[in-house]
DNA sequence: CAGTGGTCTAGACCACCAA
DNA sequence: TGGTGGTCTAGACCACTGT
């Protein structure tokens, strides 16, 4: 009665034991690729743990963690006593943990930056309390007005330590903040965020071609490292008809 | 140099090995509740995974996954060759993967639920496709006034299949809705959310105690259970200065 | 070099669900 | 009752980090 899975030939051939990718994630990989392709449709029940592992020569707990990446992500289901299904509702939907800008870069859209501001701060009370530096030092300050296929979708306010107030308004025009952090050996790993909205005031209406006090929807956000050093703290607004945040969320 | 992590005398003993409550769960809900509390302060290093093991009398594979479930909550930092560390940042901040209403609920706030309308209705075409049934189905259409402390904070609208018609105002007022769903039986296992905004309409801008046309903040939501099917869709709109959505991001 | 987390194996027992 | 996922064990080897 319950679809089985029938998946295509030679799916999982190939692993590559050797090299330095994870198994799990080799198996996750190509399981998701299949689910989001349609090659596995939705309410199709996998295999169980165990004769999927022995068919790949994999042991269970491999198994089940690739598994339990394509969980977490929202696409497969588990039951116990039941099995594992493909997830029905979101058919063709692309699901993400959030989606920052990546919807915009992904599609053909062209994104563009542009610098409004770059230049040596002193911090005031609430950027020092956020980035965890002592009130009226010296940081740096970047504003950005970010647009898609030649629309403004949101204006970008960053407040950076004083260590990185050498990066160059042309790096963030060519490559981005992130991307040039990561080029200087610091990855972003935990960032806390809060979204909210309220009225465009300033110049924000005109740079984002609303009306001058319309709403807008808003993002803060207070970004670490791996050694917990606060990194970036940023306070975003975006154009409502053009920008939302989307989310899955999964229940434990 | 660096803390050494020295926990508090029996912090880890009396695990129950033979009730219901998994161990990686119970080491790592007082892990937690160590950290949060200030018991093991920022920056302290836990000892080794082998080492926690063997003090634990657990295996290495438990003591890790107690120990990911608390990397993924964003309050521990793991690195290789280093150790692992209680982050530094967010001290004493509340880290969720996403708070909805909790923030309300767990202060000493006091949540109100005012039930607008509560009727049969024919899906149109937006609802039926969000509820994948066929345009013109019968559903149920509620709309809630929540407020806290008795300031209206957001306007609920909610569309559920005809099979949830029999629910009633009194049940939503007293337990709202999900709570109400989960003693049916029915449990909410993966969401789609977008946050957005835009300006208030119609009468939302007097409900919500702001300006008739003032912006709200909004978030919309499709909500499946175990099988796929859709339970819910919602959307909502929320008073910008009394609420906002919060989120912790953790880089893989 | 020694120490750490990252990955992987090959088993085992249990709780839950459907038939 | 048989099959499923949920949990747990006791090892092993590797990659990366700092000294």
């Amino acid at each position: 009665m319950a679809d089985e899975a029938v998946w295509p030939d030679g799916l999982f051939a190939d692993l590559d034991r050797t090299g330095p990718v994870p198994l799990y994630f080799q198996v996750s990989s190509r399981l998701e690729e299949a689910i989001r392709s349609g090659g596995i449709p939705p309410g199709a029940r996998l295999e169980n743990e165990i004769a999927f592992g022995h068919r790949l020569k994999l042991s269970r707990p491999t198994v089940r963690r690739a598994i339990q990446e394509l969980v977490d992500k929202g696409l497969l289901v588990r039951r116990r006593g039941i099995g594992t299904q493909v997830v029905q509702g979101p058919v063709t939907r692309p699901v993400e943990l959030t989606s920052l800008y990546e919807d915009l870069q992904n599609a053909q859209h062209e994104p563009g930056t542009r610098v409004l501001t770059h230049e040596k701060r002193a911090a005031d009370e609430q950027v020092a309390q956020n980035l965890g530096v002592p009130p009226g030092s010296d940081i740096l300050y970047i504003r950005r007005q970010r647009s898609t296929d030649g629309v403004p979708v949101a204006i970008l306010e960053n407040f950076l330590p004083d260590e990185f107030s050498d990066i160059t308004p042309e790096q963030l025009q060519e490559q981005g903040l992130y991307q040039t952090l990561r080029g200087r050996g610091v990855t972003i790993r935990i960032a806390n965020q809060r979204i909210g909205a309220r009225r465009a005031r300033d110049d924000e209406g005109e740079l984002l071609g609303i009306d001058h006090d319309g709403p807008v929807l808003t993002m803060e956000r207070i970004a670490f490292d791996d050694s917990g050093r606060v990194i970036e703290y940023g306070q975003h607004c975006y154009r409502p008809d053009m920008y939302s945040f989307e989310t899955t969320l999964v229940a434990k």
